[in-house]
DNA sequence: AATTTTGATTTGTGATCACAATAATGGTTT
DNA sequence: AAACCATTATTGTGATCACAAATCAAAATT
């Protein structure tokens, strides 16, 4: 099970190994092991740390749309005490990546056609004007280290890895957009990523099952040559065509009218 | 003084009155009074209370860029915990209304010539496209809300009432793309406005200072208008221009590069 | 067997206390 | 008078408890 959402025995038993590190700063075992001690990783707070922590899960489709997420059950898979995860829902919820139900209860949002729209129109707008800002930004090493996330993109399909398929191409734009040095920007687009990632991640796996987890054709080659012949107006047409490309393959799996 | 900041005697008095009526619901006075009893104003927890308050008095410019927010302050002047206040100002937060220092204090963003660029660029593709669906679902009523609102307006720049003229130019706006049917573009939109708000209280009080608050032709007519004759093309311009125009006047205040 | 009711559990919210880190203050020294 | 230091005050963060509302489970009723 790839859910971020245990049985209540695996819950229990994980609680027993969390009160023996109850003293420790925070020990986070989400199941999948990125522990690169980067300076990146130093966090200040506890509910930072956390936050982090349930970003990377949700990018990584870990949470299953119309899942309930309680305060209690993340203290206890995180070893921490409520008020970390409180703060850390409320941001997460104000940007729309988990959902306030009437009933006052946290869930992971389950997407409609109308909002799928909304999200690629916005998505479309932001990361076309992202990519074409880090264009004429963007160094040597930055096209190293794009062509090498790239890869790991491609081994991830070539292994059927749906995680980290979806993960890293979140990976590779992120990378791109960090060049646009735009601070605002670069925000709302991770956080309407955030809003469909779980989505992204139902869809692949349906997608995995039916058959095979397949790109037509290595989209982000194609970004990258853009980019090293500094061609704009191709890249933004590659960037939206990308973004579409994703939307279409979820609104035939829905059954949705597809766009354009 | 309209900024929503108190000298340290008078919110002394404030909490002498506060702990008088320690066990009401809450008490909200933030110096303005909008206390139509409507069901919006129903609110089932204290934290969306306090988040609807500081949200409006954020879009009225009662919050001076730079300053700081502290969570004790904010709750003596509310009457209530610290809890509430906790939880608005880190959903304000995330929402990029306020800050989070290097030194874990919190604070109004001050604004910059890129963020503003930022900021603009983004409103205008959501706002116009915003518009454009709401033209074709509003109806009559809807128009005569929206007719009504730019009568306040007016009223607002002939008083010279700096915080009505940029409230009611907000709600202008929210009450016409509350027909778009976005839920998730619109609260994004709202968003911006929340960055956007002190920096334009501020330029409109230097306005107001060496001159006289005018609006050069009334914009929302000519919106209305082209409403009213289903004109989505020029009904987007008209956005686009009523966006440019509130940036540049902003841009040459504070002497920094001019759009377009 | 289907529905209702009752009781126990779980949930988010609010309140309060403790604490380390930062800021502010006042006094001392150079 | 200006720079330095020590003390005090304030700040956000974390932990814990209490509680009402919602949920679930089982028992009682029809």
């Amino acid at each position: 099970m790839h859910w971020f959402d245990l049985s209540h025995t695996l819950r229990y038993k994980i609680r027993q190994l969390a009160k023996s590190k109850r003293e420790a700063y925070i020990n986070l075992h989400l199941g999948y092991e990125n522990k690169n001690n980067k300076a990146s990783n130093m966090h200040k707070t506890q509910q930072e740390a956390v936050y982090n922590e349930l970003k990377d899960a949700i990018l990584r489709g870990k949470f299953e749309p119309g899942n309930s997420v309680t305060l209690r059950g993340i203290a206890e898979m995180l070893g921490c005490s409520l008020m970390p995860v409180r703060e850390s829902l409320r941001r997460l919820t104000a940007e729309g990546a988990l959902e306030l139900l009437a009933n006052r209860r946290i869930a992971v949002p389950t997407m409609s056609a109308e909002k799928l729209q909304e999200i690629y129109y916005t998505r479309t707008c932001l990361e076309s004007y992202a990519a074409e800002r880090a264009m004429s930004r963007i160094d040597e090493q930055g096209l190293r280290e794009l062509t090498e996330i790239n890869r790991l993109h491609n081994e991830a399909i070539a292994n059927q890895d749906v995680e980290n398929y979806i993960y890293l191409n979140f990976e590779f734009h992120r990378k791109l957009y960090s060049y646009s040095d735009l601070n605002v920007i670069t925000v709302m687009i991770e956080g309407l990523w955030l809003r469909i990632a779980p989505f992204m991640r139902m869809i692949s796996d349906r997608f995995a099952e039916q058959g095979e987890i397949t790109e037509s054709d290595d989209k982000h080659i194609e970004i990258l040559e853009a980019i090293h012949k500094q061609n704009s107006t191709r890249l933004k047409h590659l960037i939206q065509d990308d973004i579409l490309d994703g939307v279409r393959i979820q609104q035939e799996m829905m059954g949705w009218p597809v766009s354009d």
